[in-house]
DNA sequence: TGTACATCAGTGAACGCGCGTTCACTGATGTAC
DNA sequence: TGTACATCAGTGAACGCGCGTTCACTGATGTAC
């Protein structure tokens, strides 16, 4: 069964829709999914949202408005995620960091769709000042987060959070967009992305002194 | 000046355009540079290439065959690009090592079109096997470079070259992709993409134990 | 509480456009003899 | 060396299609009094 067109009980009050702006967000999500971030048209949104194709003017401007409402919003849930996984470095930063890794192929990989619409869709963050915006609120949690953990270290030896942030982000994005990706592109490896990065980065936090010497 | 319809002297013969294959790759780099990887299409390129909308039947079945085509070929300068910066790990494999970061970034930024086609084209490699297999011999340069860095080292604190290439590969290309990248797109950063991947690369190699100590 | 009216959020028909694809065709090229 | 012929690699006209966009319109909603 697919998007059925039908709003939710008792948002649809007749000639109005009620609630459209949602609905064309789900609608260029699921087309996202099916074909990819270029792979949706104003008028299909419209198709699937069960509207004419005039209606959607009535809420974007064009096709790339409504993709950028899409890109704003899963930054918003991304931040969210990786937020919640962070949980203020609880019980430690070095477990709560690991977390947020995971979190970040997790959404990368449930949540495909949105993972496109952030990173693959080709918008201009100059046209767009919102998308711009919340993508650096999703930064910034890893951003924090990696602050947090070289809190500890002497002042001396301690790297810019800002290049580890940088350098943890292309690396999860890396691996997240080569072999974590829910369609047909992705590359086949040996080993489990999620494994894949966790090594990477205990072997980086290791290449910065960031983490207590292991036993044996 | 433009892509000028005119194929090398001495190269068309009349009616028939002689090289038409060539010229339709070149057509469609141009047009993936100017539009991405998605934004050209069969007529388009056919035009470019200064013959009627039928002709490229003749050479591709479809677009998708064209775009296998120039991201197959794209894949094979890659590999040979990273081969001469690799360069049999000379004067000694942690420079060469360096050196192939460094060439990865180039190329990414100098053939923005080639990159988009080898990694953001969206084909699936079970349609086009020849991709698969141009794909994995680029990579394996990276993986006998891998080899060859990790040969000096104690076999017993030896990682899986396989494992350490995925995570320099997964590194440059999210690299590349957020902050290398020649469009609109391009998420800006205080520092250049190739300094950010040395940095990275040194950090991790400290890691893993597999860079001479530093003196001081 | 009722009514008049402004505004909002849709409709549906229409348009021009470019794309993908097919078709019978034809000029150019290569080859058998 | 010439000629007949098969094949190759183009042409150009045509088609159906879906998209983006505009337009005058209209039903539904909210509000002033």
């Amino acid at each position: 069964m697919t998007w059925d067109h039908e709003p939710p009980p008792g948002s649809r009050r007749g000639y109005h829709h009620g609630n459209l702006r949602e609905a064309l967000m789900k609608a260029a999500l699921d087309l996202i999914a099916l074909k990819g971030p270029s792979g949706f048209t104003f008028a299909e949104a419209a198709r699937a949202a069960g509207v004419s194709p005039a209606a959607p003017y009535r809420h974007y401007r064009d096709r790339d408005a409504l993709m950028a409402d899409v890109a704003r919003r899963a930054f918003d849930a991304f931040e969210a995620k990786l937020k919640q996984a962070w949980a203020g470095g609880t019980p430690d930063p070095f477990t709560a960091f690991e977390r947020v890794g995971r979190a970040y192929l997790d959404f990368a990989r449930l949540e495909p769709a949105q993972y496109s619409a952030m990173f693959e869709s080709g918008l201009s963050f100059k046209a767009f000042p919102d998308l711009h915006v919340a993508g650096e609120r999703a930064f910034n949690v890893l951003k924090d987060a990696c602050s947090a953990l070289v809190a500890g270290m002497p002042e001396a030896k301690r790297p810019p959070a800002m290049m580890m942030a940088l350098h943890i982000w292309a690396q999860a994005h890396g691996i997240a967009s080569l072999f974590a990706r829910g369609d047909e592109a992705r590359r086949p490896i040996p080993m489990s992305p999620e494994d894949l990065l966790d090594a990477a980065v205990l072997i980086y936090l290791d290449g910065l002194g960031a983490r207590p010497k292991k036993n044996g």
